[in-house]
DNA sequence: TTGGCACTCATACTTTAGGGTGATTTTGAT
DNA sequence: ATCAAAATCACCCTAAAGTATGAGTGCCAA
């Protein structure tokens, strides 16, 4: 809040700034007969170059910055017993149907099967697999679920 | 290459056919002497909104929007707590080599890549999952590590 | 010494998995 | 209402996995 109101009056205060040392180069140069000829293209120019400037700076204003995931560390409990980690979860991206292939892939089903259990064709599953594996950053399943099993989002 | 080309050469038609525009306009203006006494500020502004639009196209086109997005969990080492089922593993009667092969699956390392890691061929590795597979009653590699996991004979 | 076992490797073949692309439909959120 | 993501499916192609069969070597115990 604060400093925002900061940064709007800084830029305001240099925008004045440079539109006074715009209007004292304008006096300067009526004073001087050599320049008068140009005066015009030359005042079309400064503010050709002036409106730029505010155009850059209103689009890199106004462009909501991109937000930022922040790295962060989950840890397994040491216990047996298992408890879905729903923020190593969340961190992959996967959706709800991707992680019932992932869970049937642990079991050790093939394509076909998981295809036959969750009732759709073989490559729905072999879309699946490929968006888990692009999402996990494995090549092949038994490397997703051996991360899996890492990460505590499957059993 | 030839699209971002392309791309440059539409721009530069589009700032073309403004900027006659632009002049088109000022002629006109010139013939209108009701327009005459504020043809200078109509100029002024033009010039600026145009050249306003040229800054926030500018700041638009040339900032890539790169949006670093770090995303890591930290998952459990290999070997927390693992202690292995001697009995499960007598019992299925598999022996140094096969075992040695089943953990580097569980690993979700590849066939060829377990044949790099123990300096045997790709087929030899096939001869010992077949065999791993027999042993256990299994169809597949995902299948004989979630038994072995189960059976605690592989982390 | 010999038969069984472990380990190795090969060839040939079939099946499964995975990559890439494109498309349609459903659903959820604004 | 509309836009984005999820979910569905297809086709084509390559890579990897798995099956079957046979075979050579070395080791150890009967």
């Amino acid at each position: 809040m604060a400093t925002s109101f900061l940064t709007i009056n800084k830029n305001i205060l240099f925008y004045s700034a440079a539109f006074a040392s715009l209007l004292l180069l304008l006096k300067l140069l009526e004073t001087q007969l050599l320049f008068t000829t140009y005066l015009f293209e030359l005042y079309i120019t400064a503010v050709a170059l002036i409106f730029t400037a505010l155009g850059v700076w209103l689009a890199l204003k106004l462009v909501q910055p991109k937000t930022v995931v922040v790295e962060k560390a989950v840890y397994l409990p040491a216990s047996a017993n298992f408890v879905l980690n729903e923020a190593a979860l969340a961190a992959l991206g996967l959706s709800h149907r991707e992680l019932e292939v992932l869970q049937l892939m642990a079991a050790g089903y093939s394509n076909q099967q998981i295809a036959g259990r969750l009732f759709v064709s073989l490559n729905t599953i072999k879309t699946h697999s490929s968006k888990i594996f692009e999402k996990m950053q494995v090549q092949r399943r038994t490397q997703a679920v051996d991360k899996a099993r890492r990460l505590g989002i499957v059993v």
